[in-house]
DNA sequence: AAATATTTATACCATCTGGTATATTTTAAA
DNA sequence: TTTAAAATATACCAGATGGTATAAATATTT
């Protein structure tokens, strides 16, 4: 049985979840945040021991929104080498998937936390450490599957690989250009064909 | 004769801007500010219009120093493909450098700008579009002089640059972890070569 | 349907926010 | 050295800040 109270935090987090993102932590207030619920300060309070718990959950509930979307996308394919294109695919539209959710929740809380939050940080670079390592356990896999040559250093690709991601998702946001995203894709997909493929 | 406002103004902006820098406009209090530089907000009040024009003066400010010092770099070489190389070579410091002044302007304030203070951001764009027809005028220069390959595009591959650059100056930021900057560098060095430099 | 427990709203708190009018001090001019 | 001007400090403002104690309303159990 679902409590009434479960169905609330659920839905303060999604509806306030987007604005922390844009907005960030320092400059989202409460008010903004009873005024997009439509909820007082008592109900917030009464699910949420205080506003930084409120931000991280919500910071959490953005970067899951972006991770099961690649998820999805990825499953359009079993081999772990397209599975790897289809990540760089994905991020051909992220200019438009992540405006929907207020900006790119890693790049924006990652800038936003440091200095400010270390809990936030924290979790910020938690879930960069998770998503390399999952870059890498793909090349690793294709690896095994001799798709993928084996002399390359996974997760030190991985983390080139989303080192230039992340580069093209700050200049589309700072610029609103999203041909800074297809750009960096498209090189992307080159070098995972000349330097991953076997020949 | 310099007056002793000029003084002042110049020594609350310089004192100022890596605060601004650090935590962003929104989080950055007035209180900060006095404190930091031991004036009173009269002082302060006297000197600026408001906090927002303290701000873009101080984000000026910061984005000038990053500007200064990759000129001198460039300084050491007048060839415009070694000049270029010395651009890559000036962020393989830019870890320790930027963390001096606060963090990286462009990143910082593109970040928090973006939806929450339409000049600032205004200002990053000027910015970014400046530095990166810089890139490409050097480029157009290393073209004339017969170094680098007349087949492609200048301004294209200046942004393909910044991006790259950019996306590795957040990682390390995200991560406490310069070598993103020195991957980058390698990989941009290598491009350039591949690339841009005749056979 | 009554009693109890849970959830939400109201009213309030001390503190801080950016900003200003004015008094005081410091600097430059006469 | 007196006087005028410029710069800084003080004291204040209304409104907003995150957070809380408690009252009211809503669910849940008996």
């Amino acid at each position: 049985m679902i409590s009434k109270s479960e169905k609330t935090t659920k839905y303060i987090i999604k509806t306030v979840a987007p604005i922390f993102n844009r907005k960030g932590y320092a400059a989202t207030t409460m008010s903004d945040l009873t005024a997009a619920t439509g909820l007082t300060k008592g109900a917030i309070y009464g699910n949420f021991k205080n506003k930084e718990e409120l931000a991280i959950k919500s910071f959490n509930f953005s970067v899951n929104q972006v991770l099961k979307s690649i998820s999805t996308h990825q499953n359009k394919n079993k081999l772990p080498l397209q599975k790897l294109y289809l990540i760089t695919d994905f991020y051909k539209n992220y200019y438009d998937f992540s405006k929907k959710i207020g900006g790119c929740p890693i790049l924006n809380t990652g800038v936003n936390s440091k200095n400010q939050n270390k809990k936030l940080h924290h979790e910020v670079m938690l879930i960069i450490d998770k998503t390399q390592l999952n870059i890498a356990k793909l090349i690793d896999h294709g690896k095994e599957l001799g798709y993928i040559n084996k002399n390359i250093n996974s997760i030190n690709f991985a983390r080139r690989l989303y080192s230039h991601i992340q580069g093209a998702v700050f200049m589309s946001y700072a610029m609103n250009d999203k041909n800074y995203l297809y750009v960096a894709v498209e090189e992307m997909n080159h070098i995972i064909k000349n330097e991953l493929e076997k020949a």
